[in-house]
DNA sequence: AATGGACAGTTACATTCGTGACCAACTGTG
DNA sequence: CACAGTTGGTCACGAATGTAACTGTCCATT
C-alpha cells in the first residue's frame, strides 16, 4: 500500500516555507508602509527599473495582469507612483515612482536586504547551496 | 542608491518557484480527479494517517481551519471521506477515507512520488542540498 | 484608407480565502 | 455542581484573486 508523507513532499514543503517566508518579510514593510505584496513587488520593479509598463512590470515580477492593474492603481492613489501615456504607444502607460514612492521605496530596500541575509547567514553554508538548487530548479520548471 | 533585483530576492524566488512547481504538480491530479489543492492536502494527511480530526488536520498540512472545513466538506460531498463523532470528545469529528477515497489516494500517490523523482533526478546532486537546506530554512522560519 | 486581428489596460463577475462571530461540548476552579 | 474560560467546527461577511468581456490603440493586409 503506497504512502506518501506530506510533509516531507516537495511541493508541499517548498509552497509552506515559501509561505513563511514571505509571511516573515511582511514584517518587515508591513507594519510601517501597509503593502499588499502585489504592491510591494510593483515599487520593487519600478526602484529597479526607472521607467516601465504595467505589462512589463507583470512579466518581470511574475504576476497578472489585473494584479498589477490594482496594485498600480493602489499605489497611485498613494501617489507613490505617476502614469503617462507612452508617445510611441498610446495604449500603455509609462509608470515610474514620485519621490514620496522613491523615498519609501529607499526606506524598505535597506530593511529587505537585511533580512534576506540574516535568512542566508542563518543557513551559513547551505546558503549557497540553496540558492543554486533554486536557480535550477526555476528552470526545470520554467521549461514545460 | 541602494538597489534590489527583485528577480533575485529569496522571498520572491521562493514563492515564485514554489507556486510554478505546485501549478506543474496540479496537472498530475487535477485532470483526472479535479482537486483543488486543500482537497489534495486533506485526502493526503488521511491516507496518510487513516483517522484523524479536521483540527490536526490543519496543523498537520498547515492550513486554516476554515479551508480545512471547506475541503473535508467537499470530499464527504464526492464521498471520498466519512465523518463519525469521537467518542471521547463529542465536539470533535474523526475522519477517514471511504474505500473511493482510498481507491483515489492509491491512484494519485505514486504519479505525485513519479512527479517528485522526476523533480529530484532533473536536479541531481543539486537534490539533496536543496533538501537539506530546506529543512534548515523551515526550521529557522518557525522559530520566530 | 478601410477593415480585421492583436494587444495594453480596466472592469464585472464568480470563486477562494481569512477574520471574527457563533454554537456546542469540554475542563478546571471554587 | 455551577460557572467561566477554552476548544473543535461551522458560518457570515469582506478582502483578494482569476476569468472573461470590453475599450481604445496599433498594425498588417487589402
Amino acid at each position: 500500500m503506497a504512502k506518501l508523507q506530506l510533509e516531507q513532499f516537495l511541493p508541499y514543503r517548498l509552497n509552506r516555507i515559501a509561505g513563511a517566508v514571505s509571511q516573515e518579510f511582511r514584517s518587515v514593510y508591513g507594519p510601517h508602509h501597509d503593502l499588499t505584496i502585489p504592491e510591494w513587488r510593483v515599487l520593487a520593479t519600478l526602484g529597479q527599473f526607472e521607467a516601465m509598463s504595467a505589462k512589463a512590470i507583470g512579466l518581470h515580477s511574475a504576476m497578472h495582469k489585473t494584479k498589477v492593474s490594482r496594485a498600480v492603481r493602489a499605489l497611485e492613489e498613494r501617489r507613490w507612483l505617476r502614469r503617462r501615456s507612452s508617445e510611441e504607444d498610446r495604449r500603455e502607460e509609462i509608470l515610474t515612482l514620485t519621490t514620496l514612492g522613491q523615498k519609501a521605496y529607499q526606506e524598505i530596500v535597506p530593511k529587505a536586504l537585511a533580512f534576506e541575509r540574516r535568512l542566508l547567514d542563518e543557513l551559513g553554508p547551505k546558503a549557497e547551496r540553496l540558492l543554486e538548487a533554486l536557480e535550477r530548479l526555476e528552470i526545470i520548471v520554467k521549461a514545460r
